[in-house]
This record gives structure tokens, C-alpha cells and sequence, in this order.
RNA sequence: CGGGGUGUAGCGCAGUCGGCUAGCGCGCUGCGUUUGGGACGCAGAGGUCGACGGUUCGAGUCCGCCCACCCCGACCA
């Protein structure tokens, strides 16, 4: 095989989304069947998304926390639908310092549980609410098929936990957080999400409504990225989080949660890669800017590298590597980097040095066009400018492609033909669970969220009257 | 769990009508020459051929069983 070929078409997505996330160095496979080692490179793609969003929960008046990873299996089963939505992907631990545990320990899948036993001890009065905690943590699900980033068995995450005096403000808090979500898929990650509420059937085990963001990968498939769920008074009955309200009436707090995961990378990845490898958005890139010095001679290597110098004194808040690696040659650097998904290389070299210029080059816009030499003068502003044009570009180009795939039907033989073969059907839902499970049975597209809709239509499959519509698409 | 596929050097693979000391490319080490799109020469290192059992004078190759991983489904952030 070709070890240089890459190729994102859609039979060959799956391959090539593996050899993206191995040959980038982003993470590798575990010995663990189903679980993932996130390599530095990775990880500081991650660190720089947890960056973005925390500084979003601190905004919203969020505050960070550490919650146990072991939870007493008993505290799982409080909640009747929550039990039975994670029962099937429990890792349990029955033994510990080599006794069998007089009760067994599960590796959290989700903090609901344990979070909302600490909230009733925690919760008194209506003066200690409302309670923003966000916790980073990792979580374990045993996934029958797994996939790198996607879906694997130990996966990191953030989930916030709140609780409310009332259904509004919990609604609210829901709601705001989706928004916080759509706001950083858009701006950093340059992923032109869709929000909406799931299904009844496609919601989160024990919530009373569940919000998504709903990303389209090169394939066309749907990644749902982020939820946000507004537990309504499930957990805070089963868990007794009470308190006294201003007439001293005892009430269940009104809950909520939210997460994002490392399953972002994934599809930061899928959303933006090409055949040349990784695009990565230069708001989250670990590294911005790589600038490859090329000389040939010592004499010229001095003068290479004073001007690599001044350029990188002159851009001190942007994210810059120089790959002053010996032995290899400028041409496997450029392929390197590009692999790696560097938003902007700068190349400098002799020539450059004469005639005090920069050679750039856009990792969005591959080959000859993404390519400008401009003077050195003025590089500290048109640098992060050009960063900035380059992100602008990634969320228009992702946008186009979204929209273009995206079809209005009004029958199923059009639906049909949508979602097996074109991308995101939107139409007239009567918001039907049988009639759902037939859809995805007939055509392997799930209802992915309700869309914003006006007035009334038909619905494509029951033919029945309704005021919804819905996206359906296949998905990861 | 069902269907398909693959296990041979760090990675990618050839060898599979049983037969010599198991090969190729990339990578790696040393020396030298190189540096504007994946450099080159010379010299090297690196292998219980996934595991176990069987057939045979002889097994990477044939037979049996097992294991691991990947892809497609069912399940899911």
C-alpha cells in the first residue's frame, strides 16, 4: 500500500478517519479492547476545547467540582428509566483488596447518581440554590462497537449538574447550555451544529427532555456532539433533593445536565479533514503557526534564522511551533504538518530573507491557492488576521456543505432516497415512536431533533396532521 | 451476538500448489553528501511467521481448535 494515500470518500470514510486520528499522532489503539490512549497531540487538541468551554461555564456562574468514579450499585437503580437506559453498559467492580465487596462498585457511566445523593445532602433551603457544579472527568459505557474518539469504552468528558427551585429556571438553564454548546461548536470548533430536542425515544435515560447538537461529518452521517437534559423532578425524587421554598412549603428541586465529550475531536476531525489529513480550526489547534526555516548553507542559516526569530517574538500570543528538525527535508515537513492539520505554515527561506517576504500557506485551502507571499512588513497583524480568515472560512466551507445536504421531503420515496443517499432529510413529523422504529428499521435513519417549524403539514409517513418537523439522517 | 476480513520486523505488505539460511518497501542506527513539496549513497540492527494441538523426514505454508484486531449490522455521547 501506499502509505501517503489518503482518501476521504464515503466507502472509504471509516478507513480513512482511522488513519487520520493514527498517522496525526492523535491518539492510538489501547491494549484494551475497545479503549483508546490519547496521545499528546490529542490531548492538547482536548485541553485547548476544555479550555473554550469552561471558560464559557465560568461565565455562566458554573464553578468546577470532583465527584467519585465509583458508584454504589444501588445508587443506579433509584431511577427507574436511568437504570435501565445503562444496565446493558455497566462496568462493575465486585472485588477490592482481594475481597469480594459486600456491594458492587459501578464505574460511573454518568455522574447523575452519585452527584444527585451528594445535592440532597447539600440542598436545604431555597437560598442554596440554584447549584451550578461542573465536573471533568472520564466515564466508562461497555460499548459492544467502538471507535476512536467516537465511541470508545473509557471516553473523557465534562458534565455539568444543576439544580433549580423551578421547572422554568431549570428549563432555562437547559436551554442556555445548549446555546453555550452551539456557540463554541460554531466560533471554535467551526462546526455549523444543528440544536434541538431528541425524541422521546432518542432521549437520555431518565431525562424529561433532552436538547442535542446535531454536526454533519464529510460522509454526510450525523454526530450528535453535546446534549443538554432538563431532568424535570425525575432524579430529584429519586434521590430526595428537597428544600424549603420562601413560604416554607417542602419541594423537589427541578435538575438538569450537560455534556460534551471527547467525541468533539472526533468530530472536529470528520467535519473538516481531507485527503492530506487533519484541518484543524485555529481557535482550538494546538499549534497555530508552524514556520519551516530552509537553508542550504551555514551562512544562510543565520540569517534564516534571525528573521524565524523576529517572526516569532513579533506573534507572541499565537500558538507557534518551529520545526527546526535536522536531516529531514522542507518537502516532508510541509506533508508532516499538513497531516497534522497546522491551520498556517509559514516558510522562510533565503529567498525570503532578500527579499524580506513570508511564504504562506493555508491548511484549508490545499496547494497552489492557499499559497501567498507577502512582505515581512506588517506579518504581526496579517498573521492572526489570516488565522482569523481561515476560521471564518472552515465554518462558511462546512456551512455550504451542511446546507447542501440538507433536503425538505414530503414523501417517504423521497426520504428514502435522502437519507440512504444524499444526507439530512427535514420534514413534517407526527411525532410518532411506532412509526419511528419503522423508518430507522426501513432506511437506518433516526430522527436526530425537531426542527423549528411553523404552522401545520403532513407528515411524510402517517399522513397525518402535524405541527412538527424533525431532521432524520443516518449517524455514528 | 450475526455477517465479512486480517494476523509474517516498529509500520505497510509479499511469500500460502509443504522444501534451502523467511523476503520487500517505509521507518530505525552509524558515516558521508543533502534542505523552496514526502532526499541520496554505503554499512548495519531488528523475526518464538497470533497461540495451542495434529499430519509429515520436513509446516509461515496442510488440518483442527482457540485468541486478538478491523469493517458491516443490533446498542450508544
Amino acid at each position: 500500500m501506499d502509505e501517503k494515500k489518503l482518501t476521504s470518500q464515503a466507502e472509504n470514510f471509516s478507513e480513512w478517519y482511522n488513519q487520520l486520528v493514527l498517522r496525526a499522532e492523535l491518539a492510538d489503539y489501547a491494549p484494551v479492547r475497545g479503549c483508546m490512549v490519547v496521545r499528546p497531540y490529542g490531548w492538547a487538541l482536548w485541553e485547548n476545547i476544555q479550555k473554550e468551554l469552561d471558560s464559557r461555564f465560568k461565565a455562566t456562574g458554573h464553578v468546577n467540582a470532583a465527584f467519585p468514579m465509583f458508584i454504589p450499585q444501588s445508587f443506579m437503580t433509584k431511577e427507574k428509566e436511568h437504570v435501565e437506559g445503562f444496565a446493558p453498559e455497566l462496568a462493575v467492580v465486585t472485588h477490592g483488596g482481594g475481597e469480594e465487596l459486600e456491594e458492587p462498585l459501578v464505574v460511573r457511566p454518568t455522574s447523575e447518581t452519585i452527584i444527585g445523593t451528594m445535592y440532597a445532602k447539600w440542598i436545604q433551603s431555597y437560598r442554596d440554590l440554584p447549584v451550578l457544579i461542573n465536573q471533568w472527568a472520564n466515564v466508562v459505557r461497555w460499548e459492544m462497537r467502538t471507535k476512536l474518539f467516537l465511541r470508545t469504552l473509557e471516553f473523557y468528558w465534562q458534565e455539568g449538574h444543576t439544580a433549580h427551585a423551578t421547572a422554568e429556571e431549570a428549563q432555562q438553564e437547559t436551554l442556555r447550555m445548549l446555546d453555550v454548546y452551539t456557540d463554541f461548536a460554531r466560533n471554535e470548533a467551526a462546526i455549523p451544529v444543528i440544536a434541538g430536542r431528541k425524541s422521546e425515544s432518542e432521549k437520555f435515560a431518565g431525562a424529561s427532555a433532552t436538547y442535542t447538537i446535531e454536526a454533519m461529518m464529510g460522509d454526510t452521517k450525523a454526530l450528535q456532539s453535546g446534549t443538554s437534559h432538563n431532568l424535570g423532578q425525575n432524579f430529584a425524587q429519586a434521590f430526595d433533593i428537597k428544600f424549603l421554598d420562601e413560604n416554607n412549603q417542602l419541594q423537589y428541586c427541578y435538575t438538569t445536565s450537560w455534556g460534551v465529550s471527547t467525541r468533539m475531536v472526533g468530530a472536529i476531525i470528520m467535519t473538516h479533514g481531507d485527503d492530506q489529513g487533519l484541518v484543524l480550526p485555529p481557535h482550538l489547534a494546538p499549534i497555530q503557526v508552524v514556520i519551516v526555516p530552509i537553508f542550504r548553507k551555514d551562512e544562510e542559516r543565520d540569517s534564516v534564522m534571525e528573521v524565524v526569530d523576529r517572526v516569532v517574538k513579533g506573534l507572541p500570543s499565537l500558538r507557534i511551533k518551529v520545526d527546526d528538525r535536522q536531516g529531514v527535508t522542507p518537502g516532508f515537513k510541509f506533508n508532516d504538518w499538513e497531516m497534522k492539520g497546522v491551520p498556517l505554515r509559514i516558510e522562510i527561506g533565503p529567498k525570503d530573507v532578500q527579499n524580506h517576504t513570508l511564504a504562506l500557506a493555508r491548511r484549508d485551502i490545499p496547494g497552489k491557492e492557499g499559497k501567498s507571499f507577502l512582505p515581512m512588513e506588517g506579518f504581526e497583524a496579517y498573521v492572526p488576521e489570516m488565522l482569523e480568515t481561515i476560521q471564518a472560512n472552515m465554518l462558511a466551507k462546512a456551512t455550504r456543505f451542511r446546507d447542501e445536504h440538507i433536503f425538505e421531503v414530503d414523501n417517504f420515496e423521497a426520504f428514502k432516497d435522502v437519507v440512504e443517499n444524499k444526507g439530512w432529510a427535514k420534514a413534517w413529523w407526527s411525532d410518532d415512536a411506532a412509526n419511528e422504529a419503522k423508518v430507522k428499521e426501513e432506511t437506518k435513519a433516526t430522527l436526530r431533533c425537531y426542527a423549528e417549524s411553523e404552522g401545520e403539514g403532513i407528515c411524510f409517513y402517517s399522513g397525518r396532521k402535524t405541527s412538527k418537523k424533525a431532521y432524520f439522517a443516518r449517524s455514528y
